[in-house]
DNA sequence: ATGAAAGCGCTAACAG
DNA sequence: CTGTTAGCGCTTTCAT
């Protein structure tokens, strides 16, 4: 492996000289400069990035920890922070949390471990996460999806409460009332936010929330599934179901499939992201889709400002959601009159 | 931040000992052992991969180059490695290709400079790929899902030849013989195989083989879109498509779609892998379905075998895929009577 | 069984 | 504008 010392041997200078021209921070004058270069060309040299972190305390590597890359909406966002990542000579690094408070936590110490210049997260849990200990260490950070309060962090969330509220509202105006709700824990805002949007709809209806209809788990296709289960097994099952995220939403699917139900005409469905499969099968589904892509990016921009400048100010961004009105909700208001 | 030293400090013992009490390399006396483990405990001490990757010239990371996280076969295959690879205790950095060669370069490079242990890759062409830099450099590498013919490497690959014929074969088996072909470039191997086993099926089955048919391009949607729609267009469209991976296959459903034709009644179709759409769409889509997980899991395997011994023997495996015969083709075999 | 010391490849004062 | 020098935190001889 060629170092720095060979390439400053090889052009006859110094290996400041070399950081130097590498890392374009000084002025060299411009002969050198190009002696420097032809020197990196002829030799192939690449900078150690192991060295350069250890000197600088710093790898030019970002954390993304994540929920779970097979769930498609962190695929998109994990594309967009690589995309930008990229873009500024930034390497990632990817895990899973499975919404384990405890995987996330060793994550976490991972990162630190790895001296990594920042981490997009999206926490397990709104309190006692570990981004503290990323916070004593100064590392910055930026969580995406979901927030935290133990401390101030730059955060790209979408618009849960309001998408969901909508969501809701449109059953609500095609004549449900009886609409169960399947969601993550609360402990995830996110969840406890479209767990909001969906109590206010009610609410601003003038009817009654019945707790009996809300059903939370792990936000998993399987408990999806259970838990719609649970709902239809109800002496007097909800005539529409409002899925918390698209796993939960195609457990519910299967569910209702298995029973023989048909979606819309024995129950209704909408739910959150527009994967393919919202589109594909009959009836579409109804869904508020976030901007996935858009948050990713974001979120990225946000942590390369911070690693920039560590002290800036803390930004909370909240991106809009798209409703998209398709044929899984059947209108029953007509049965009530 | 807290090192080594503080450790050994803390200990009342010298650097090298807890250096070897945390690498269980060498014999400590049981004593000291437990000082120095009370002491990290103590201390919260989190040694610096950075610095430990220096000194022996190779990080605690595994690269992970695909190409494209948001096709849903790469995501599984992600999945899997990072579940083998986080039991070992490596972190894997992710990088997608976009089937750019250039860029493939340049991600080979990357990880070259970040002294990753080992590498997993989906090379974008068969030859002239960078691998042989790896090589050079005696960094462990694996292919999963398709092979190279530049150098001898560890390959974890599924049965692409016989899937594609059974495909193709069921195909003809239900009268069809204008079958049209979507693939990905011949360059990457997995996708030259499913040709081979498409024009197996025709000569088994004594038919010719008509190059008309076979459309080849970047195997993303937008181009399976476009090369649908170039069959369609033809004086005698074909009675059937054969869709190279998933993403082209929804390009072909939409290109149908569109124009206002129906699966399987004016045309069939069959594609690979197993996704939620395809059995979720009304009518199900006849699929050949790799195991994606297993295919990383091994992938991963071989790697940290290679690591371990870099001069074992190398290994090439094939898995092997499962045919999914759904509603998606429409026999025909009457109209010719 | 343990300690002392050297050095991995790089950057950043500090001189000049 | 450029060179000298001193580490970053760890592992690994080499002694003892």
């Amino acid at each position: 492996m060629i170092t720095i010392e060979d390439v400053a041997n090889f052009a006859g200078v110094s290996q400041s000289t070399v950081s130097r021209v590498l890392n374009k921070k000084e002025y060299v004058k411009e002969a050198t400069r190009e002696k420097v270069l032809k020197a990196v060309e002829e030799l192939g040299y690449k900078p150690s990035r192991l060295a350069r972190g250890l000197r600088i305390n710093s790898s030019q590597i970002l954390g993304l920890i994540i929920s779970d890359i097979q769930n498609p909406f962190f695929t998109s966002l994990v594309r967009a922070v690589e995309d930008v990542a990229y873009q500024n000579n930034y390497a990632i690094i990817l895990c899973n949390t499975d919404e384990d408070p405890e995987k996330e936590e060793l994550l976490v110490e991972l990162m630190l471990s790895e001296r990594v210049a920042g981490v997009i997260i999206t926490p397990t849990r709104e309190y006692e996460c570990p981004i503290l200990k990323l916070h004593e260490m100064k590392v910055p950070v930026v969580c995406v999806d979901r927030r935290v309060f133990d401390c101030e962090t730059d955060t790209v969330i979408s618009d849960n409460v309001e998408s969901s509220f909508k969501l809701v509202k449109h059953l609500i105006e095609h004549g449900h009332e009886k609409i169960g709700a399947l969601f993550g824990s609360s402990k995830i805002t996110s969840f406890r936010e479209r767990l909001e949007g969906y109590r206010k709809a009610f609410i601003s209806s003038g009817l009654q929330v019945r707790n009996d209809f809300v059903k939370q788990s792990t936000p998993k296709e399987g408990e999806g599934y259970s838990l719609a289960n649970e709902l239809l097994d109800l002496p007097q099952p909800p005539t529409a179901i409002f899925a918390g995220n698209n796993l939960m939403a195609l457990g519910a699917i299967h569910a209702i499939k298995d029973r023989g139900l048909s979606i819309p005409s024995d129950i209704s469905l909408v739910s959150f992201d527009d994967q393919e499969w919202t589109q594909l099968m009959t009836p579409k589904i109804t869904v508020a889709t976030q901007p996935k892509y858009e948050m990713g990016k974001k979120a990225a921009e946000l942590l390369m400002r911070r690693i920039e400048d560590y002290q800036c100010s803390v930004k909370h961004i909240t991106l809009k959601s798209k409703l998209l009105f398709r044929e899984s909700v059947k209108s029953i208001v007509s049965e009530n009159l």
